[in-house]
DNA sequence: GGTTGCATGTAAATGGTTACATGATTGT
DNA sequence: ACAATCATGTAACCATTTACATGCAACC
């Protein structure tokens, strides 16, 4: 599943130009399961064009270049479709703060605090934004069940390091206590 | 954070081989948060051995390529820790899963529920070998509460799916009755 | 006066995967 | 007979990110 076949679900959603793709990455409701650049999305779309995926209309501004507004042709819908229906890649996930935290015994105590705390910081502030575009926004059922996934494991997540953070900042501050007892 | 200090991380719980750590990232612990294959650890272990940050030992075998342990050194440790010390990168995942299942209105309703359920039978199967693990093994402390945390937060998607997966089949099976209503 | 936002695009560098090469052993 | 496990390694390929190029407007 590669930037085209993104481009062509955000396009599926109402026509946008590449600008707004990018954003729909980097703030919108896809950015907590895949990211694209400009890099990768200003030659996606250049190819989409040529392939008649998607059509592309430029809208003068003033004192600014040309915004180019995407639209998904019935090529690219059908095209978008069939990608729906193949076999999805398994998840693929990085996280350097799991990664980190697993070696806490190497950490000082203060700074397995520190990771925590702005991890749950995030966790609150991301269902904030989720809790508010559920309760504001007129989604389709499956972006709305997405969503709803996104808040349950969240949750889930901020809650687990709340009532484990001292626990774990304890247990790396006296690894002695433990041996002994 | 790259192959090489996922190497050393591995290597920080005991000596191994190229091949040992590349499990570690296909069944181990870090799997769920990492990986890596054979054609990034194999250079990464030669760039960090050329560095002095491991050290080799060949061990015979009949009638195999001969075993290459590696292990740390001091300065392989020492430049470990600094790495956990820095920021870490934000996480990134990539769910081609949740992508689909975005777009679930333009789906058979009887392929949502396969990919709904085949995900909860991957969710089943990865608790039950955390869970395992848990039990069995005596960890660090670190490593325990990052296996807590995927638990909790596996245990907490597979129950969202199934408390969700049949109003969500439902919705794309009759998106007529929503707007009617 | 510096940063952020709008707006598009290219080229180089990155970092990694996939496939290949080799080969014996064990299980189905 | 065929696939999988063990075991290392290289090279070609890939997708994407980062940095660069351009430039105005609004905000602090």
């Amino acid at each position: 599943m590669d930037v085209k076949i993104l481009c062509l679900g955000v396009l599926s959603r109402g026509e946008a130009s590449g600008y707004e793709i990018k954003k729909a990455f980097e703030e919108g409701p896809f950015s907590h399961f895949h990211q694209a650049s400009f890099g990768s999305i200003y030659p996606a779309l250049n190819a989409l064009s040529a392939k008649g995926m998607v059509a592309c209309r430029a809208q003068a501004q003033e004192k600014r270049p040309d915004k180019k507004i995407y639209s998904l042709t019935s090529k690219g819908r059908d095209c978008f479709v069939d990608a729906l229906l193949a076999e999805p890649d398994p998840d693929r996930m990085r996280s350097d703060f799991l990664f980190i935290l697993s070696f806490a015994q190497f950490l000082p105590p203060s700074r397995v605090a520190i990771l925590i705390d702005q991890r749950i910081e995030w966790y609150r502030q991301s269902l904030e934004r989720m809790e508010t575009c559920a309760a504001t926004n007129g989604s389709s059922a499956g972006a709305t069940f997405v969503r709803g996934m996104g808040i349950a494991v969240y949750r889930a997540a901020a809650e687990y390091l709340e009532a484990n953070r001292d626990r774990l900042i304890a247990e790396v501050a006296e690894p002695a206590a433990l041996v002994a007892e």
